[in-house]
DNA sequence: ACCTGAACACCGTTCAAGT
DNA sequence: ACCTGAACACCGTTCAAGT
């Protein structure tokens, strides 16, 4: 009788491919990255981890599943992949574009380390590349410059730079670290006054790196404008 | 008797932290990064996985330790972390010293991804940065340029540049993964015709994308570049 | 002071078996 | 067609115990 109400109550609908998917993004998104394991992800889905396996090659295959998400939002986030040929506007439909998926990375803060634990490339990745590529070649590139461009934008044109030593959530030293870092203050003398004169704006910021949208743009700006002088002079 | 010659011939010396440190650097380099595990590590060492707990705190403290070691050894290819004031050669020196860091990440392809795995710096990085700023203040930066500066550098400023998607040793796919890519190429023209175009010269490239010396100057010379104009313009 | 054995709480994954 | 139980070969780590 109980088991029949469950059974009404919760009709079994079969597992699929993207219905994994969709759990593994929605308990990534909720309890971070790390805790995303296969047993974790079964009980997300009230089945047994071994039961993964039959709609899923295995956790590697799960993550690049992930990747593919994660620039299919992209995608539809833009309105599609498509390309137009409009010469002068090269910089400005690239930097909409990368900074698009930047807002899908924020939404997903586990992308950058999924995207960079990647070794094997996927069908919809390319696409992407494609795009950005395309923009530039419309644009007045030409291959070798768009090629370099590629490799210089690096995982800015995903829309993320990898922060070196984001300051940790769990502040692991407490104020014995920053007993440490007093010692240290003598010998980083620029470090020091630079922050002093730098961070006093903002309340938040502790002595780590602040990858807020700002230095993003910084960045990219940097590259963006860099690479239309040599494009001006190719 | 037997195992008399034993201890005469290898005299047990005890281990201590920079031993372990040694030996796990000697252990990334040989076999790769995963293969780092403790219990591998101890055997490199003739001792059981426990022990090295007594010179380490865990693994996490193990790879700091190996960041450390990087940058040691960065100061020592480079001869030091001085600062000299020297206004114009601020780009010359940056650009320098960045790459006498790739050199090293070069030798320990390791390098990289435990750097980027890190979530609290360490004192010998700081100084690292420490340093880097200091070439760009003494050439006439702004701390807040030269704030940005490091933002935009990211992981460039220690050498490296994380390549997306960077193609497999062990092909994992082989024709079958070659036959689906063909299946692509029609949606892929600006990606296809840029391969073409570009990687005639080259005969190990193959689809992926190409780390080499070349393609790491670019970037980082868009960048320095950049931030001359912007210097100068501040 | 330095090292070890046994054990714990996790991983991803295989394989034969269930319905 | 889809799911499970038991088991395997790994992890990092703790803790009491050895010399």
């Amino acid at each position: 009788m109980v088991a029949d109400a469950d059974s009404i109550t919760t009709p079994r609908v079969p597992l699929n491919n993207t219905r994994v998917l969709q759990a593994a993004i929605e308990l990534a998104d909720r309890t971070g990255i790390e805790s995303l394991t296969m047993r974790n992800l079964a009980q997300e889905l009230n089945v047994e981890a071994m039961s993964l396996y039959y709609h899923v090659a295995n956790k590697e295959a799960l993550l690049d599943g992930l990747v593919d998400s994660l620039v299919t939002e992209i995608e539809a986030e833009r309105g599609g992949f498509e390309v137009e040929a409009e010469e002068a506007e090269w910089l400005s439909t690239m930097r909409s574009l990368i900074l698009t998926a930047r807002t899908v990375m924020l939404r997903h803060p586990w992308g950058p380390r999924v995207i960079e634990s990647r070794t094997t490339t996927t069908p919809t990745l390319l696409r992407y590349f494609n795009t950005l590529l395309g923009i530039m070649i419309e644009g007045g590139f030409s291959n070798d410059l768009g090629h370099h461009a590629m490799h210089a934008l690096g995982s800015r044109a995903l829309g993320f730079s990898q922060e070196l030593f984001e300051p940790d959530d769990t502040d692991q030293g407490g104020e014995n670290a920053e007993a440490l870092l007093a010692a240290l203050v003598p010998q980083l003398p620029y470090l020091v006054g630079m922050l002093a004169d730098v961070v006093h704006d903002d309340p938040d910021t502790t002595l780590g790196w602040c990858d807020d949208q700002t230095e993003f743009e910084f960045g990219l700006d940097l590259l963006l404008s860099g690479l239309e002088t040599r494009r001006a002079n190719q």
